[in-house]
DNA sequence: TTACAAATAGCAAGTACCTACTAAAAAGTA
DNA sequence: TACTTTTTAGTAGGTACTTGCTATTTGTAA
């Protein structure tokens, strides 16, 4: 993207990391550009049930900002993750859910979980933060 | 962290993030705290085959700075996924290999590359970035 | 007319992440 | 002494990513 437009819109993350040179065709960098967003996966995860509105998606995920939201929803549409279907409404009605390629996600998601979970269980949660007392821990 | 110790020591990966709050107990943030570096994963695939020394790696993975290497090194050191094996010789030695732990990446990492394979030959590469005329695609 | 709900966008400020460059240790060799 | 090889650390600067706050749209209800 030219550095003279500072203009800030919403990109494909595929599109925002392919001009970093030709590793872009590698798989896992391909991953991580496209679900890589510090949201994205909690977002996909809570649409693995079906679809929801963008309220609903607020409601359930409060922890991330409104602002995060819709650009990681964004994000997703733009690299056909997630499908966005607008009804006609006057307090306008968006429905978000899972196009193929989103619900392909699930299975490689359990595959992190899992790994994580070993990881966790394996090393007894936060390895070595010795420096703070372990009743900390779960604050 | 205090914000009053500006230094910039190394720390573990796990450790850097779980100061976030209660949500770090969560499997796939654990995942992505640990592996989530921008090389780690490069990293590590090299490691896959067996043992390198430092000066391999750095030669292997040319687009990684050298102190990006150390660093990235040295996290998932802390983090238990490599192991680092110093050799008191004159010219310094040092030798990485993966952890147990490091070992159970592999199948995760399948899974990574499984889905973005999928993803490239589905959507056609890069996603519709109609800016660029195709050509330039493969640059 | 004023207020409201639902979804979304923009900007400024802050934080985290990466890179480039410089430099250190250690012990043998020229 | 000066110089090599191998591994590692520090610092400054830049870029990318996140957050917080504010604002917009559009019918309908008060």
């Amino acid at each position: 993207m030219s550095k003279l437009t500072k203009q800030q819109t919403v990109e494909s993350a595929w599109q925002r990391n392919a001009e970093l040179g030709p590793f872009d065709f590698c798989p896992v960098r391909t991953t991580l550009n496209v679900l890589g967003g510090k949201w994205k996966l909690l977002v996909l995860s809570t649409l693995f049930e079906g679809s929801r509105r963008y309220g609903e998606l607020r409601r359930l995920l409060p922890e991330i900002t409104e602002k995060m939201l819709i650009q990681e929803l964004r994000e997703l549409e733009l690299d056909g993750i997630v499908q966005r279907v607008v009804y006609q409404q006057v307090p306008p009605k968006v429905e978000y859910s899972l196009t193929e390629q989103g619900q392909r996600v699930q299975p490689m998601m359990a595959a992190l979980v899992n790994w994580g979970q070993g990881y966790l269980t394996r090393t007894g949660a936060p390895p070595l933060p010795a420096s703070l007392p372990p009743a900390q821990r779960n604050r």
